[in-house]
DNA sequence: CACCTGACGCGTA
DNA sequence: TTACGCGCCAGGT
């Protein structure tokens, strides 16, 4: 039963959450891909603010998510930066001049 | 209420 | 290839 107050909002939440879930170990995918998919082709931002309110237990591999430079979205070198790249590194990503080297990974693409 | 900022992306120059 | 501008839009000042 769907109440009709569900905003946009709430089923955009839901289905990011689940595109992001469903990114595989060592793949990564963009912002503006996952918004894409979720049917939001837009909404990159609103991905990025997702992520930026997620809470902090949450499970979702937030990492995985970069943006479509193939670049984590932190300044480089800060203490946000270190930790994803370090997880992705954890993967088997590697990285060349703060760029995920394509040859290590490959996005998470429907075709 | 105006203005700025940001875990973005894309077209142009 | 790098640099800007603009679209998008929720939140904070």
């Amino acid at each position: 039963m769907q109440n009709k107050n569900t905003s946009i909002d709430e089923e955009f939440k839901a289905r990011i959450y689940t595109l992001i879930g469903s990114i595989p170990k060592g793949n990564v995918a963009a912002y503006g891909q996952l918004a894409k998919l979720a049917g939001f082709q837009n909404q990159s931002r609103a991905v990025g603010r997702l992520l930026k309110n997620l809470p902090a237990g949450s499970t979702l591999p937030w990492h995985r998510v970069i943006n479509s430079q193939g670049k984590i979205s932190f300044p480089v070198g800060s203490e946000k930066y270190q930790q994803q790249r370090i997880l992705l590194e954890e993967e088997g990503i590697t990285f060349r001049n703060d760029k995920i080297s394509l040859k290590t990974y490959q996005w998470l693409c429907s075709d």
